[in-house]
DNA sequence: TGACTTATCGAACGTTCGTTCGGTACTGTA
DNA sequence: TACAGTACCGAACGAACGTTCGATAAGTCA
């Protein structure tokens, strides 16, 4: 049982000191390396050089630590996307070009805490996932959007947009299994590879499907 | 007289029972649940309606479990398409479409046991590690050679093998984490999507890496 | 000086974990 | 009838888990 005491919580003193920070790296990084389940409270008390009480004084459970750092880590990622999108122009090709580069160039520079994003992004329970989740949404919507211009633009009229753009974040997602940094790509790079391979194939997947008779509407029959 | 205690382990009897797999079958669906870390062996047990050491008379342990759900599952995947590479002509494209068709239609026929190999492949410690690495590496490599002989035969000599399997593998393994069987396309469908988005793609990708002076052996300075 | 707050910790709490031990009941053979 | 092997379980083991408690210094301000 978790919680029966009435008492005064702690209620987290400076919610951005040094400190606090210096727990939320040392956290993502156990996270990152044994999983949320299999990291220990203890593990993390020991990288962040604080005693497993002390842990305690800055936040309040284990699961509130997962919560914190994919909350900023997403958050962060949205409002840089946000700002770049707000500096470009209409052109849906560039807007595009310019997610698939934020999403990277951020991937790789938070290789870390972006693994516990995409790894753990099933650990949190009900209080704290809706607020995880409402965040995925907005980034899954900004990113339809950006497909649905584009789509109009080139008359895609057959592209499914979902598929399309669950396609390209898996594409960008499952790098974290396999990138070595000191042998693939950087980041620009391996941007100008999945934005090739996606303009092309989106071109070409509309022209298949409707040589097929397959298109965006053509949903499966709900039972 | 008793038997000597570090001797014999009981060595699983029949490594084919139907209780065997029953218990394999509910451990599978237990690890997709709850990922590897957070599933219990207690819960295992009740699931299979075993007594917890009841269990153990049919696996030696938590850790094998997974490495048996994993090795059964690749192994599986594998067989299955080397058969049907086997049964199709030379043409890269139809081996290429084949080898999705045969990855996504194992993917959703089993889609606990693919999501506990792709979620938790990772989760092994060295000796069963290297066994279900190698399995991984073998069914790689098949994509590799298939899509370098797509490569030579329509002279993408800038396509960079490497990325674009791994782009492919991605789109197809991310799948677990959004796909709904009652909304989404089937596995043919969403083959037929992933084949046109990639071969599509790879053409354009190749031509426009030449155009830009990057190609396949375009790799980062080593230090 | 004394009352409060902030930052920190050792030690413990109760629970759950993976695993093991010592049994028992059944099922063939001999 | 006796014995060996198979299939199974209740109860426990020690370790590790997330979390809490009560205490203690150090700093702040009256």
């Amino acid at each position: 049982m978790p919680r029966p005491a009435a008492a005064s919580p702690p209620a987290r003193r400076p919610p951005t000191s040094a400190k606090f920070d210096h727990i939320l790296e040392s956290a993502t990084r156990e996270f990152c390396e044994k999983g949320y389940e299999g990291a220990s409270i203890r593990d993390i008390a020991r990288r962040s050089r604080v005693s497993l009480a002390g842990l305690y004084y800055y936040v309040e459970s284990k699961e509130k630590l997962l919560y914190l750092i994919q909350k900023h880590c997403f958050a962060t990622l949205i409002a840089r996307l946000k700002e770049r999108l707000e500096a470009a122009g209409s052109d849906p090709e560039q807007r595009l070009r310019l997610l698939i580069c934020n999403h990277l160039d951020f991937f790789l520079r938070h290789r870390e805490a972006m693994k516990v994003l995409s790894h753990e992004s099933d650990s949190l329970t009900p209080p704290y996932q809706a607020d995880v989740a409402e965040l995925k949404r907005a980034y899954y919507r900004l990113a339809c959007a950006i497909v649905e211009d584009l789509k109009r633009e080139r008359k895609l009229r057959n592209l499914n947009t979902r598929l399309a753009v669950l396609s390209l974040f898996g594409m960008m997602n499952w790098i974290y299994t396999w990138h070595k940094p000191r042998l693939d790509p950087d980041s620009d790079a391996l941007a100008e590879h999945i934005a090739g391979l996606f303009l092309g194939g989106i071109e070409a997947e509309a022209d298949g499907a409707a040589r097929l008779g397959r298109g965006s509407n053509d949903r499966p029959r709900r039972t």
